[in-house]
Order: C-alpha cells, then sequence, then structure tokens
DNA sequence: CGATTCTTTGACTATACTCAACGACAGTGG
DNA sequence: CCACTGTCGTTGAGTATAGTCAAAGAATCG
C-alpha cells in the first residue's frame, strides 16, 4: 500500500468521524473509498464552482475553509453558508445539473471530488451510504430553515451572537478551541450572510467587546462569556 | 379495475406532470405507484406532522395548502414555506428521524403517505426514481437559498412582489390563473414568512394597490401589471 | 347573529442603513 | 527594509425603513 493511496482513502481520512463515512461499517467503508476520483487544491479566493458551471461532483473539504453565495439578477449578492472541514458542498446543482450558487476558498484548500454519478451507483448497493446521502441533503435543509429563522425574526445582536456561537461550535467538534476562533471572513461576508450592514456588524462586535462578551482584535476572536451570548440568542431563556 | 385503485395509482394522478412521478416511463411509474401506503386527509388548521414528531414518511399534496414553520427556543417562530398540489413535504425529518418543523393545512387537504424506507428500497431499483428523490430535496435546498436572499438583501416591498411573483407563477403551472390568486394564508403568516410585521404586509399591499400594480380584497388578489412588479423586485432590469 | 379573528390605518419610535472620514493591516515592489 | 497601495475595519452623524402600539372596521365561523 503506497502512502500515497493510504492518503486518498477515506477509511484512513482523519476526517472519517465527521464526512462521508460516518456510521459505515468496514465492508462499506471500502466500498465509500472508490466514491473520491480525484483531489483538488483551491487557492484563496478562487473558485471551486459558480454558478451556471455544469454540475458533475459534489465536494467533502479536506481542509481550508469556504463561502456559498447565490446573485440576484441585478447583482446583489447573498452568502449562504460558510463551510469547513468534513463538510460537503454541491448539493445545490442536482436539481438543474448546474450549480446555481458560487463556491469560493476563504483559505487555501483541499476538496475531495466524489462524481455524483458515482454516488448514485454506490448508493443503490450501499444502503447506509444511500440513507447517509440523503441525510445530508437533509441536514442541508434544516441548516437553512435555521437561517430562515435568523434572517427572518432576529435582531442584529441576536444574529451575531448565535452566528459566533454556531461558529465555535462547528470548530470544537474539529477540535479547535470552544473560545477562541479566527474569522476567515470579512465583516462584509458576515453581514451578507447574517442580512446586515458590513457597519452593523463592526458596530455589534464594538459592543459585544465593550459588554465583555467577547474581545475582538480584527478577525482573532476571544470568547469570554458564552452563557450571555446564549442569552442574547434566545431573551427568554434567562427569565 | 375498481374506482378507488384507479384514484390511488400514482400513474393515473391529474398531478402526474408535477409530483413524484415526473419523468418516469411507464414500467418505472408501476414501480412508483407501490409508493404510496395511503391517503390522509387534514382539515384546515390541523397539523400533518409536527416539530419533534417520529418522522416516517414523506408526503406528497394532492390537494389543499400546507404552510411549514419551525420555532426558536424562546417561542418566535419563523415560516419556512407554503406548499401546494403536487409538492412533497417531510423532508426535513430525515436527518434526525425526526421532524424539525410544523406542517400545518391552511385548508383542507389530502395528502398521500409515502413510508420513506420503501422510497429509498424502491430508490434502490429504480434509477430514475432515485435521481428523481435527490432532485426534489436539491430543488428544496436552491429555494431555501432563494429565501435567504430574499430575506437577506431585499426590502419589503421587493420581498411582497417576489412573493406574488413566485405564488402566482406556481398556481399557473397548475392551470389556475395568472393573474388572480386567492390567499391561503393571513398577513400575519405572509409577514413571518417575508420577515416583515403584519402591518407592514398590509401597507405593502396598499401601497401596491395604490400605484395600480395589483387590486386587493382582502385576500383576493388581482395583479394588475407583473412587470411593474418584476422591476421592483429586478431594480435593475428597469434601467 | 354574535364572537372572534383578521385587516387596515395612524402616530410615534427604534433599529439599522447611508455616507463619510480615518485608522490598521497585509502584501508588493523599489 | 521601508514606503506605498489597496483592502479591511472602526466610528460618527444624520436618515430612512420598518417596527410598535393603538383603535376601528371587515370578514368569517360556528
Amino acid at each position: 500500500m503506497d502512502k500515497e493511496f493510504v492518503k486518498v482513502a477515506c477509511s484512513n481520512c482523519n476526517l472519517r468521524e465527521l464526512c462521508m463515512p460516518v456510521g459505515l461499517n468496514a465492508e462499506e467503508l471500502s466500498r465509500v473509498d472508490e466514491l473520491v476520483a480525484t483531489r483538488r487544491s483551491i487557492k484563496r479566493g478562487m473558485s471551486l464552482f459558480h454558478n451556471g458551471e455544469k454540475f458533475t461532483s459534489l465536494y467533502a473539504i479536506r481542509t481550508g475553509f469556504f463561502k456559498t453565495s447565490v446573485t440576484a439578477e441585478d447583482g446583489r449578492d447573498q452568502v449562504t453558508g460558510f463551510q469547513m472541514a468534513g463538510e460537503i458542498i454541491g448539493l445545490d446543482g442536482i436539481v438543474n445539473d448546474r450549480h446555481t450558487c458560487d463556491a469560493i476558498a476563504l483559505e487555501d484548500a483541499e476538496v475531495c471530488v466524489m462524481p455524483f454519478d458515482r454516488i448514485e451507483e454506490i448508493s443503490r448497493e450501499v444502503n447506509a451510504l444511500q440513507h447517509h446521502v440523503h441525510k445530508i441533503m437533509s441536514r442541508e435543509i434544516v441548516r437553512d430553515h435555521g437561517v430562515m429563522l435568523l434572517l427572518g425574526s432576529m435582531r442584529a445582536e441576536e444574529r451575531l451572537a448565535a452566528f459566533l456561537l454556531n461558529l465555535v461550535q462547528r470548530l470544537q467538534a474539529r477540535g479547535f478551541s470552544r473560545s477562541e476562533l479566527v474569522l476567515r471572513m470579512t465583516r462584509e461576508e458576515i453581514g451578507s450572510y447574517l442580512g446586515m450592514k458590513l457597519e452593523t456588524v463592526s458596530r455589534t462586535f464594538s459592543k459585544f467587546a465593550d459588554d465583555g462578551l467577547v474581545e475582538v482584535k480584527q478577525r482573532h476572536i476571544q470568547i469570554r462569556d458564552a452563557e450571555a451570548l446564549k442569552r442574547i440568542v434566545n431573551p427568554q431563556v434567562c427569565r
């Protein structure tokens, strides 16, 4: 078994507890190894795929950090999500055989390319994979509903608090600190995601810092009082 | 072939061009007929499923009109969509084996109950069904991204105009008028979906009426100038 | 027909946006 | 290595948009 092969196999990937192979047994895992056709490196600022581009594959993020965004006909765009290692992107492309959003690397990244016809093929044989794919898509739908709740019924402070808590929770699941994080995106990108202007994002960070909830040094964020942030998101809970 | 059977089969359903059977050939269609275990009637105001309820099935709407909504821990809720005949609901339940939203009938409705394990089983054998299921989930994701764009970067008038155009377009695909519609939901439900207060919805309707874009008689809406509505959604296009 | 729910409209207010200026930082090239 | 450039972030002042509170009228349902 040469070194290169070891590197490519899902069964040996250090993300196997987070990524495509979650919950599969050894035999199923060996079938899933067939999924990954190639790897692809994307430099910071470059796109993994663009709106309108032909859809062929889903991508599992190995390293790096992405944003996805959709663009209205008049040019406005909206960040629809930030994705990190172990997460799957490209699901939007299935329905029309074309991607409907852009995926941009916010830092140098590497992804596993999984041709979708191969996913469907192996899904027919490996029930656990079939169900896992369904769960991944369902999870994305549930996540989107959460974002709608945030955009539709929360105020600026609540949105930013929810955003920080969500980010830090996902980072923690990947072995990072639960109180410290480095933002990979600009204030404008955060604002786009949260439906607010970059100035409002900046002001809200400053307010959190004044109130002692966080420490903000540009993109380095230290969470000082996670409980208080949670109370901001869920005012009711503190009564 | 008795009458009852004719009624239950997808292959004879008048929604087959819109619903689960889209794009299947005769043989595939006959397999899909096995999907629908039963029918279920839901009275207006009643729920098809609730947040937290065990997930077992997807539902194809035969008649009637639904809303789905998610609820935050502090009780705020957000309408995540309005669904009509031929659309599939319940996809949110797959990921955790429990539904994460409520589905409420806004008028008396009938749905086809499709046990999800049966969907997965038949999907393994009928490639076209497998791909169709993937497309349905992907379509929901793309739709959600559109709602995020709406909530995150449009103003009240743009949101309501986009909402009306979307509704009337879907109704038209079902053989209804492209200029007349009856809203099945309250101003408050529209507001929840669009991230605005019911008073703002009402005022915006009144403004559209004053400007001659629509005629509003309670829930009866007559679209007088669809082009102007489109220009409101997409300011750029009119230059 | 009465009760309830829904809708409209008005007056006032709060939140977040706009425009603007300045400061900090990272990357580039002399 | 430092100056330079451009991007990014912060803050202030003034404003617009949508929210809140309130009241009254319309429609619907049992």
